[in-house]
DNA sequence: CGGATCATTGACTGGTGTCAACTTAGGTGG
DNA sequence: CCACCTAAGTTGACACCAGTCAATGATCCG
C-alpha cells in the first residue's frame, strides 16, 4: 500500500514512534492527497474529518474573521502534523500555499488507533506542546511588537529556516519565500501596505536587498536580528 | 497521604483518568503548596522542574518582554494543569493572581509516571489541544482587534466565567474581578491608561457599570458581545 | 488624618490603517 | 519579439487609534 518505508519524513513525522509492523495497520488508514496552491483541505468551523502529516510542501493555519481579513496562525512545513485529534471541530482552515501533498487520515479511525497506541499519543503530545510554546511565542510577538519588529522577526526565521546551508557561517543569507505580500501581512498581522513600508525601510537602511518580489538577501543579520528585538 | 479523595478538583483535572489504585503512587509523588497574590511559582526561562495542578485560587502565565513590559499569556482556574512537561525550559513564569493552592509534582517524576500511563497522557493531550485552540483564539484577539473590542470580549468571558449563577438568564450580570487594570492591561496587550479609556467609555455608553474598581456589572449583554466582534 | 497605591482624565505624539495613484513584473497572444 | 494586460507591489496623503507623559481623583490602610 502506502509506502511509508519510502517516506520522506518517515523518521522526523509522528509516524516516528510506529514499529513497522505497526505501520502496517497505520498507513492502512491513511490516503496521500495533493493539493495545488490555495487549495484548502481543512475549513474554518467545519467538522474535524481528517488529519494528517505534511510530506511536501508549505501549508498555513488561517482564520477569517468577520471584518473579511484573514489571520494567519502559523506555517507548516513537511513533518509537520495538521489537524484536530480528539475534537468534533477545526478552529482554523488548513490552505496550501505552495503545491503540497499530505499524507491523511480519517479524524475518528486515527483517533481510535491513537488512543490503542501509547507511543504515538505520546509523540503527539511532545508536538503539541511544542506548538503551543511556538504559539505562545508569537503570540508575544503580535501584542506587543511594533511592524518593524514583526518583519525583522520573520524575516529571522524565514531565514533560518529556508536560507542555503551551502557556507552557514555565511555573512549573508539570501533566501526565496514561498509566499507574496499579502501572506506576510496576513501572518504579521498587519495591511500589506505596511508591510511594503517596512520593507523599503530595511532595504534603505542597508540591512537586506530585494532583488526580485521573492527573493530576500540579508546583508546584515545583526542588525536585522536588533529590530526584532525592540519596541 | 495527600487527601486526593477529598480533592476539590478530583473529578476535573487530569487526576480523573485515573484508577483509585493508581492515584495512591501519583499523590505519594506530589505536594501541596499554597502561594501569596504575586507570588510566582515557575520563571520564564528557568529549568522545568515542577508541574502541577490549580487547586484553589487564579494564576496567570506571563512573559516579560526586554522593553519592561509584560505580556500575560492567560489565565489559569481550579482544575486546570500548569507546567511543562517533557521539556527542560519552561518558557513563560506561573504567578498568583490571588492566594492559591497547587498540587504540585517533580517534573522528571511526573514524567516517568505520565508515560507509563496512557490515560493519564491521553487526558494532558486533550488538555493541551484545548489550551492550543484558546491560545490561537487570543492571539487573533490581539492580533487584529481594536482595545474596545479586545476589553468586551475580556469581559464576556470573565462575566461567563464568575457571575452569579442565581438567576443563570439574568439580563445583567454582576461579577467581581480577582485583578486590577494593569493585568488587564499586560493580559489585553494594553496600556492600563487605554484599559481605563475603553471601560469608561463602556460604561458612558450603558453597557456595563463599575459600582468600585473590581465589580463590574454588565447592564447589556448583547452590545458587549456587539462590541467584542467589530474591528 | 496622611500617605501610598491604584485608577481616571487630559493634551499631545506617533505609528499604522485607509484610500488612491502609480510602478513593476510576468504572462499571453498577436 | 514586442505590445498589451493583469496582478502584485510600492508610494503618497491623510485620518485615527492607542501610547506617552503628566496631573488629578479615588480608595485603602495605617
Amino acid at each position: 500500500m502506502t509506502a511509508c518505508a519510502q517516506c520522506s519524513v518517515r523518521d522526523t513525522a509522528i509516524c516516528q514512534s510506529l514499529m513497522p509492523a505497526e505501520l502496517g495497520e497505520f498507513s492502512r488508514m491513511g490516503r496521500h492527497r495533493t493539493l495545488e496552491r490555495g487549495q484548502a483541505i481543512l475549513w474554518q468551523g467545519e467538522q474535524s474529518l481528517l488529519v494528517g502529516n505534511i510530506t511536501d510542501g508549505v501549508v498555513k493555519l488561517s482564520v477569517a474573521t468577520q471584518d473579511g481579513q484573514g489571520q494567519t496562525l502559523g506555517v507548516r512545513y513537511p513533518s509537520d502534523f495538521i489537524g484536530r485529534p480528539f475534537g468534533e471541530i477545526t478552529s482554523h482552515s488548513v490552505v496550501a500555499m505552495t503545491d503540497a501533498s499530505i499524507c491523511t487520515f480519517p479524524r475518528a479511525a486515527f483517533d481510535g488507533f491513537a488512543h490503542t497506541h501509547p507511543a504515538l499519543e505520546h509523540t503527539l503530545l511532545q508536538r503539541t506542546l511544542e506548538e503551543l510554546d511556538r504559539t505562545q511565542q508569537w503570540l508575544v510577538l503580535l501584542a506587543r511588537k511594533s511592524a518593524r519588529a514583526r518583519i525583522a522577526a520573520f524575516l529571522v526565521e524565514m531565514s533560518q529556516r529556508l536560507s542555503d546551508h551551502g557556507s552557514p557561517p555565511s555573512p549573508s543569507l539570501r533566501f526565496s519565500l514561498p509566499f507574496g505580500r499579502q501572506d506576510i501581512a496576513d501572518l504579521l498581522g498587519l495591511t500589506i501596505e505596511t508591510v511594503s513600508r517596512q520593507i523599503t525601510g530595511l532595504r534603505k537602511a542597508g540591512i537586506l536587498e530585494t532583488p526580485n518580489r521573492r527573493d530576500f538577501v540579508v546583508l546584515d543579520p545583526e542588525a536585522l536580528a536588533a529590530c526584532a528585538e525592540e519596541g
